[in-house]
DNA sequence: TTGATTTTCTGAACAGTGTCCAGTAAGCTG
DNA sequence: CAGCTTACTGGACACTGTTCAGAAAATCAA
C-alpha cells in the first residue's frame, strides 16, 4: 500500500516548504528579522505547525544554512577535482569562498558571525551546526595539502596554516558583509590583495 | 547657585550608572540576551526610564561600545608614540587589536559582527558608530604609513592595504569569538602566524 | 457506510522582548 | 504654601519563541 509512503512524501513536502519560505525570509529580512509567525504566514499554516518539523528556530535555520554551504563545498571540490593547474586552484578556492559568502551574507552571517548560538548548543547538534562549515574549512585545508606537496607553498604545519587562511578569507567576507556602510575600496581589488597576500606569505621562505 | 550644577551632574551619574548596568549585562550574558528590563532592575529603577536617558537600546549599546573601542584606539596610540623600533610597532597593532577583541568578545561582536544594525541607522548616526571603530582603524593605517616611510615594508596603496591588513587580524579576531567550539590550534600559535603572515607579504618585493 | 484510531494541525496561552505615553511624584522657585 | 518644572513610573501595545490540550482530518477495520 503506497499510503503510506505518499503521506511521508507529503510530510517531506511541507517541510522543504517551510525551508523555503525560511530562506525567503533570511535572505530579505535577514536573521534577525525573521519570525516563526511570518513563515507560518507564508505558508499558511499556524505557527505551532513548524514545531512539528523542527524542533526549534534554531534548528530549522541551521538547515537552511547546512543546505546551503553544502553547496560550498561542492564548488570548493569541483575546483579541487578541476584540471586547472595546481598554482591556480588554491587561490580559485579563496576565491569562491569569499563570493560565496558575500552571495549569501545573510546565511553566512548566521554560520559564522553569530557566537551565543554556540553557547547553548548541546555537544551532539554541535557536530550539525559545524557540518556545513567544517566540510569547507576541510576542503581549504585539503587544497592547500596539495599545493604544498606539488611544493606551490612551502611546508609548514598544515592545521596552523588552514586555520589562519582561513580567518583570512573569513576576514574579509565577514567585515564587507557586517560593516557595508564602510568606504570601502572596490570589492575586487581587496580580494585580489588579500589572496595574493596570502599567497604571497605562503610561498615565502622563512 | 550650585543646584542646578547638581542635577545635572547626578542626571550624569544615573546615565552612567545605566551604562555599567547594560555593561555588565553586555559581558556577562552577551548582547543577545541583554534586555532593558533587565538594566531597569539592576539599577532599581523602571525600564521606561532608560529612554529619558538613551534614544533606544540600540544607541545605549552603541555608546558603551564607542567608550571601549576608545581604549583600544589609545592603545594603539601608545604603541605608535612609544620608542620601541619600527619593526614592532606594526604587530604590536596588529597584536594589541586581536587581544582586545578576544579580551571584549560580547563588545567586539556588538561593534563588527552584527550587519543588520547597520542597514537601519540614519546617516547622521553612522558616524557615531564608526567612532570608534573607525578611529582604530585609522591608527591601523597610519602605523602602515610609518612603517612603509622607514622602507620597513614595501610602498603601496596605503587604504588598500590597510583595509585588507584590517580584514585580516578582524577575521582571526571574529572566528575565534565565535567558532569558540572549533577545534583551534594554540591562540597564540595562530595569533604569531597570522601576524608573521601578514608582514612578510608586506614586506615581499612582488 | 459507519465507527475507531492514528496522524496532523490549530488556538489560546505563557513568558518574554522593545518602546511609548498619560499620569504621578518629587524637587525647586517665588 | 502654591505653582511650575523636571524626573520618573505603570500600564499598555505589538511583537517574539514556544508549549500543549483539543479539534480536525485522514486512514483503517468491520
Amino acid at each position: 500500500m503506497g499510503t503510506s509512503e505518499r503521506r511521508t512524501r507529503e510530510k517531506q513536502e511541507l517541510r522543504v516548504k517551510i525551508q523555503e519560505a525560511a530562506t525567503e525570509l533570511i535572505v530579505s529580512e535577514g536573521y534577525q528579522n525573521v519570525s516563526i509567525r511570518k513563515i507560518a504566514d507564508r505558508i499558511e499554516y499556524a505557527p505551532s505547525t513548524i514545531y512539528l518539523y523542527f524542533k526549534d528556530k534554531e534548528e530549522l535555520v541551521q538547515s537552511i544554512c547546512n543546505d546551503l554551504f553544502a553547496q560550498l563545498s561542492t564548488i570548493l571540490q569541483q575546483i579541487q577535482d578541476s584540471p586547472s593547474p595546481i598554482e591556480q586552484k588554491l587561490s580559485s578556492c579563496c576565491r569562491a569562498y569569499i563570493e560565496f559568502g558575500l552571495a549569501h551574507p545573510n546565511h553566512y552571517v548566521v554560520t559564522f558571525c553569530i557566537p551565543e548560538r554556540q553557547f547553548d548548543i548541546a555537544d551532539d547538534k554541535f557536530n550539525d551546526v559545524l557540518d556545513s562549515g567544517l566540510s569547507c574549512f576541510r576542503l581549504l585545508s585539503q587544497s592547500l595539502q596539495v599545493a604544498m606537496d606539488a611544493g606551490f607553498i612551502k611546508p609548514s604545519d598544515i592545521e596552523l596554516t588552514s586555520q589562519i587562511v582561513w580567518s583570512q578569507i573569513h576576514g574579509l567576507t565577514s567585515l564587507l558583509i557586517c560593516c557595508d556602510r564602510f568606504p570601502w575600496r572596490d570589492r575586487n581589488d581587496l580580494i585580489d590583495g588579500l589572496i595574493r597576500n596570502i599567497i604571497e606569505s605562503l610561498q615565502k621562505t622563512g
